[in-house]
DNA sequence: TCCGAAGTTCCGCTCTACGGAATTCATTTC
DNA sequence: GAAATGAATTCCGTAGAGCGGAACTTCGGA
């Protein structure tokens, strides 16, 4: 299994969620490596490029990692039709867009549009956060047959109420898009985007301050919210 | 040197590139590896997240990559004040702004807000482009006490007309800011943003069609550009 | 139903990667 | 400015991880 290959990605993997480059003997530490062993990884990942040493010695995450994970992201069929679909969404509604990706029971940001006056949001382009966390994870699982499965997997850590997470489910099914109210304040509606028959795993959503999306105010923003899904779907199957 | 993982890392690569899943053999050819060989690694990484199996038994890169690999940007002290800063920029001038930074001979695109109309241009976030090829590595270059050497180095292989170069980065320095007409219809404003008294490595530039930035229409957009710059610093001077 | 091409598994050998120890380097303290 | 401390780096003998050739299995097409 590589034991070489599984820590020198898992020192990268700790140098990435540093905000400080960190020192040797921390490095071996969290990785539960010797000193010796460490040091012999980090220089083959800094002679590859992904990781670099300060004028203090000590170690960093380099670019190599974004420039190679930008690439394969720009190969994703969803990536490549989203852009122009957002920008159109984002400027109709004139809120924030995101575009996710079901990965296993979470959801991954992959892309998103902020409107002009922003609000606070923890989703970071890259971040990963439980499905049932957000309106187009749950939008999402709604129209999954391995829906529910998914949902338990996710909420149980979490100790979500399964039962009304389920019926919530439901609803949107029902109903075609999902709301999330997991930040106060903000609300955000989601749509899943499907291609061709198959079980959707991009997602679509709209955000914005919970007071200019009242109610009353939903109705169109869910209207272009489902025909871009649409016109999205129809695209990745002329893919 | 670690071989396996260098050689795990090259997989990986390969598939990045690779717009569609590929078969071992393939990937064993192009990665130089025994079938054998390949196919450990490619379990490694697929155990690990970075590479998948289609149902076809082809091979394609997973998202763990870019997760890993936008954390390492998202951590990035310019990455960290620059949105504002980019967003505003794109306000006042109306046009594509884009986030560079200086890696090696090469710059990077770290960031890109689109303009409504955009342009082509070749320059996809985390893209790589030698940086005398563009608006902002030139700004960049022209700041820089190694910016000559650079530019040798970056322009050999791609036989530019080196005196002509380095009279033009002298020009830069004079002036300020950079101007590139590599594609054309298009042009880019380029200045370089530098945080204390040390050389500069990130670059901040606009791109619009040329005829909307001509001659006489110049001077806002590079004055925009010089205030947001000098901004940038001082703000990472406070981080 | 057979054939061929591809993916997967097996297994003995070799050399890679390991880690404890020695060494060098940088920083702090007296 | 010498000594002490703590960290990074290098060394090296050894074990077992990784290698790759070959056997086996699976799948698709003829």
């Amino acid at each position: 299994m590589d034991r070489a290959v599984a820590r020198a990605i898992s020192l990268i993997e700790i140098l990435a969620r540093a905000p400080e480059p960190m020192r040797l003997t921390d490095l071996a530490k969290a990785a539960d490596l010797q000193k010796s062993t460490a040091h012999r990884l980090l220089t083959t990942l800094t002679a590859l490029g992904h990781a670099r040493q300060t004028d203090s010695g000590r170690y960093a995450a380099d670019l190599r990692t974004w420039e190679i994970g930008a690439q394969i992201a720009a190969n994703l069929p969803i990536k490549k039709i989203a852009a122009g679909f957002l920008f159109s969404l984002h400027r109709t509604t004139g809120e924030t867009v995101s575009l996710t990706l079901l990965s296993g029971s979470d959801v991954l940001y992959l892309e998103k549009i902020i409107a002009p006056r922003p609000v606070q949001f923890r989703s970071r382009v890259g971040s990963r956060i439980p499905a049932p966390l957000t309106a187009s994870g749950k939008a999402i699982l709604a129209r999954r047959p391995d829906g529910a499965d998914l949902a338990r997997r996710a909420a149980a850590p979490l100790d979500l109420d399964i039962p009304a997470l389920e019926a919530e489910l439901s609803e949107v099914r029902a109903r075609g898009y999902a709301l999330s109210g997991y930040s106060p304040g903000v609300l955000s509606i989601g749509v899943a985007v499907a291609a061709g028959g198959a079980a959707p795993v991009a997602g679509l959503s709209v955000s914005a301050p919970a007071d200019r999306l009242a109610v009353d105010d939903r109705l169109p923003v869910v209207d272009a919210l489902l025909e871009t899904a649409a016109r999205m779907g129809e695209a990745l199957d002329r893919t």
